[in-house]
DNA sequence: TTATTTTAGGACATTTTTATCTTAAATAAG
DNA sequence: CTTATTTAAGATAAAAATGTCCTAAAATAA
């Protein structure tokens, strides 16, 4: 019936944020259990294509967020030390940038306490709670739901 | 610094949804007044392109958010009363579907409390806050604050 | 060194969203 | 009835996001 943005499926994160977000939990409980990866590996067990998530995770590469290797015996590892200081906020700032932070609900280039849009307020509530829950919410602690099962990635 | 997605700018509506809500808006601080208006005065006071204004105004028209008459001294308007029934969840219902209510944050087709992904917990909550507070918030209000000049539109 | 494996990254293609253009339909006034 | 004004809506265009393809570069091992 939405005539408009008719794929767009409510998501708060671009769809390149949402395969890196998958890709690094699949890394992650991966390298809980000493695997390296490789991008195929990945691409298999979180449904992402394939040239699209290399792409993706040469940037998290980038921001250290992964670590990568070339050659025989690569691909894609993350220290169990570093899992636990990565937020997902980290995952969302190096794909989709600050915009979490700053963005205005109806668009306005600048729009602030001193100068809001009609929806301001009750919308800069949302967003901090959003952005606590991104800062707060580590790899590992998703990792860990994912291997022990609770979770998915394919659906 | 950020590859992907570049111009997104953290928007949790689309553009659509953005132009319609700015119109609708603007169109109740007139219809508070008794003046209708036309689309010309409508973008020159929201900062959205005409045509595509004129396209999304024409769904939330059959959707019965704004009362539309076209001819000389046609324009839109809202009922006083409408304005305080009338949700902004109304408009991005009418606009986007009913994507802030079901979307995974991951971008699973299906995605539930029984096999849900790695951050479908927290991201529920978030999105329920989203929810209620998108349905709690009346065209009438966001009018009020616009029209006191508390609020503004474009920038 | 050479062959092989794997990520890196530029160029290109597709899809979706946003936006415009043009014509039709409706309405009111003369 | 004719004309002017205004929204309705289909066709088209432009821009942005998503995704693929191909070659280069790096690393390893024989």
């Amino acid at each position: 019936m939405s005539k408009f943005a008719p794929e767009k499926d409510g998501a708060m994160f671009s769809k390149a944020c949402e395969h890196g977000i998958k890709a690094i939990v699949y890394i992650a409980t991966q390298s809980l259990e000493g695997r390296r990866v490789k991008i195929g590996d990945v691409v298999e067990n979180s449904g992402s294509p394939e040239a699209f998530t290399g792409k993706i995770l040469g940037a998290l590469t980038k921001h250290n967020i992964v670590n990568s290797l070339t050659g025989p015996y690569g691909g894609f590892e993350i220290a169990p030390k570093r899992m636990k200081e990565i937020k997902v906020s980290d995952i969302v700032f190096a794909i989709d940038g600050d915009s979490v932070y700053k963005g205005c609900g109806l668009g306005l280039s600048e729009c602030s306490n001193t100068e809001p849009c009609p929806v301001h307020s009750k919308f800069v509530k949302i967003r901090n709670e959003l952005k606590k829950m991104l800062e707060t919410t580590s790899i590992y602690d998703l990792a860990v739901g994912l291997k022990s099962g609770k979770t998915i990635l394919i659906r």
